[in-house]
DNA sequence: ATAGGGTTAG
């Protein structure tokens, strides 16, 4: 019975018997997960004396660029003597994979000098990496190979091409059409791909044009020219697109509810994601981070705990579970320190820690803004060693929350530490170091470090640049010079920068520069009665009280009453929100005399409070 | 037998 098989297999010709081995080596390598099988299997394929053959070699490539060995693979590559094209393929494939579209071209070249044949799956991938690495000319001289060789109607080489014509902006979209228009059998995804490339330069009156002539419309291309109109901020339009939809996926629904939050639509996108049929995380987020844009953070909390709900209760009623992910994290980070939330925040770093945020910077600079917005500058900079790699977020996060919680010298050392790792800074490092050197008084310094950024950094002074330098010099009682720098200035200043100088005014009681500032931000900001306030105060401390009255019919004649500032603190869980002598709070005895406790230890260590501006609610 | 394409949020 044996010898009767045997003799059947050898009778067949050796050929089926090679393609079995081939093809058990394939299976192999396709359910590779390690390195060392990886070299197990290479060394059976050796002694198989299957090394160099055509169908292996491309599985084995495969595998090691899935395994992160694109080294291996090369050498490997480079000991075959007559690579077919599925094996350059396989090594197109791996270097795109592994973020190296810059080989792609380079190993391209070499084909085409080699004289082997590219074939409809090599195109794809090179014009993709000519696109990625901006390769203008090469990705030219890969079209005209595809015309050369009757390629140009292949659907994958088409939308490719559109793609890496597109991506050079609008004055190459003209390119990207003759690719379209020269295709005969156009299939949805080419059309998707040159309807794409006009929502890209904003020109929606020829997307919807050609979305119209498109003889089949599938959910991805409606997407695309619904999120075209929002693009343009056009949500009429949108919706009324997305109301014809016949079958909408979460994606459609989702693109809207970011459209609106986009557009501080804040009624629209809560009404469309109670109506969506299916959510998914994008949902939430988009809600979320919706609320978080609009400045309503306590609604963005109130999301995230009804979120937290449905994880628990796996989801009743059709609701998918949706886990929160990353940047679910950073949205809520973020709420917590715009409201000072330590103990959600808190609870949110756990939360992040469990699910592995170590790989995410964004988290890793959420969690410093927000324990430095918080107050727990200690808690910031424990994040801030932690993260091993860092960017310049993470950087200037710190550094500002540093210099913005009196921690001015510890901001400057920070900034020299900075320098120092090779991170070059930019325009925002700096004004968290010039605010740190007006803090600390260090006129000089500030200078310093201003003429440092235009000289060593190139960084043009912006707005809030000036605005900094104006405080330093304001602070420091320099007021002539204050407004020296304000007249200089190459733009008109803004409210922030007369307030900084009428601040200045206040402190060093400069009655004839404040006049000027606040007849400035009268102009400025009509409606905000807290320059009156200020210029009020140094009438008051000069003891000039018929300037206080007129000032205060001023005011009384905007129509607008100066709102109070109230503090909010995290206790119990909750948050209670306080005036100045408020006494709305059911333990308000117990909490006056603790503080009372807290001013009399205060002054045991010398501090003397400045009453005066208590008095005024300052 | 190996293997390629169009869309959404920081």
């Amino acid at each position: 019975m044996q010898n009767k098989i045997a003799k059947l297999v050898v009778n067949d010709s050796p050929k089926p018997l090679q393609r079995v081995g081939e093809e058990k080596f394939i299976s192999l390598l396709r359910s590779c997960e390690t390195c060392t099988r990886l070299h197990q299997i290479q060394a059976h394929i050796v002694t198989h004396g299957l090394q160099g053959n055509d169908y292996v070699t491309p599985s084995f490539i495969t595998a090691c660029a899935r395994l992160g060995r694109m080294g291996h693979a090369r050498r490997v590559f480079d000991t075959t003597a007559q690579p077919n094209g599925s094996t350059w393929n396989a090594m197109f494939r791996g270097f795109a994979h592994a973020g190296c579209p810059f080989d792609v071209v380079v190993f391209f070249a070499q084909m085409h000098r080699a004289g082997a044949s590219p074939n409809c799956y090599t195109y794809p991938l090179v014009v993709k990496s000519c696109a990625q690495v901006n390769a203008v000319k090469e990705g030219e001289q890969v079209h005209c190979v595809v015309v050369k060789r009757g390629f140009k109607a292949n659907a994958f080489v088409g939308t490719a091409l559109i793609h890496m014509y597109s991506a050079r902006g609008e004055v190459s979209v003209g390119d990207a059409y003759k690719v379209f228009g020269e295709m005969h059998e156009k299939n949805v995804f080419v059309w998707t791909a040159i309807i794409t490339a006009y929502v890209a330069c904003s020109d929606m009156v020829s997307a919807r044009r050609l979305f119209d002539l498109s003889p089949q419309r599938d959910v991805v291309l409606w997407n695309v020219v619904v999120s075209g109109y929002i693009e343009l901020g056009d949500m009429v339009a949108a919706r009324a697109l997305f109301d014809k939809m016949l079958d909408r996926d979460v994606m459609s629904w989702n693109t809207m509810l970011n459209g609106y939050a986009c557009n501080g639509e804040v009624e629209s996108f809560e009404k469309l994601f109670d109506e969506m049929p299916v959510r998914n995380v994008y949902s939430w987020n988009g809600l979320i981070g919706g609320y978080v844009r609009n400045g309503l953070f306590n609604e963005a909390l109130e999301s995230f705990k009804r979120m937290l709900m449905l994880v628990k209760q796996e989801g009743e009623e059709g609701d998918v579970v949706v886990v929160p992910n990353d940047y679910t994290v950073v949205a809520v980070l973020s709420a917590c320190s715009k409201l000072g939330d330590l103990e959600m925040g808190k609870w949110v770093h756990v939360y992040a820690d469990s699910i592995g945020y170590k790989g995410n910077l964004f988290v890793g600079n959420a969690l410093i803004d927000m324990y430095a917005k918080c107050g727990v500058i200690e808690k910031a900079l424990d994040v801030f060693d932690c993260l091993d790699v860092k960017d310049i977020i993470t950087w200037n996060t710190t550094i500002n929350g540093l210099a913005t919680h009196g921690h001015a010298a510890d901001a400057l050392c920070l900034f020299e530490r900075m320098k120092n790792a090779g991170e070059k800074p930019d325009g925002v490092t700096f004004i968290g170091i010039l605010s740190a050197c007006a803090h600390m008084g260090l006129v000089r310094d500030g200078f310093l470090h201003y003429q440092s950024m235009v000289d060593d950094y190139s960084i043009v002074p912006q707005i809030e640049h000036y605005g900094c330098m104006v405080d330093l010099l304001g602070r420091a009682g320099l007021i002539d010079q204050a407004v020296d720098f304000v007249r200089k200035m190459p733009m008109k200043p803004d409210a922030v920068i007369w307030a900084a100088l009428l601040g200045a005014c206040r402190m060093y009681k400069n009655v004839e520069i404040a006049e000027l500032a606040l007849q400035q931000l009268i102009e400025l900001e009509p409606n905000n009665p807290a320059n009156f306030v200020m210029l009020s105060n140094i009438y008051k401390d000069l003891g000039r009280w018929e300037d206080v009255a007129r000032l205060k019919i001023a005011m009384r004649d905007t129509g607008f009453k100066k709102i109070p500032g109230c503090s909010v603190i995290g206790c119990n869980d909750n948050l209670v929100e306080f005036y100045s002598l408020d006494e709305r709070h059911p333990e308000t005895d117990c909490i006056y005399r603790a503080l009372q406790g807290l001013t009399i230890q205060l002054r045991l260590h010398g501090y003397v409070p400045n009453l005066v501006d208590v008095a005024h609610g300052n």
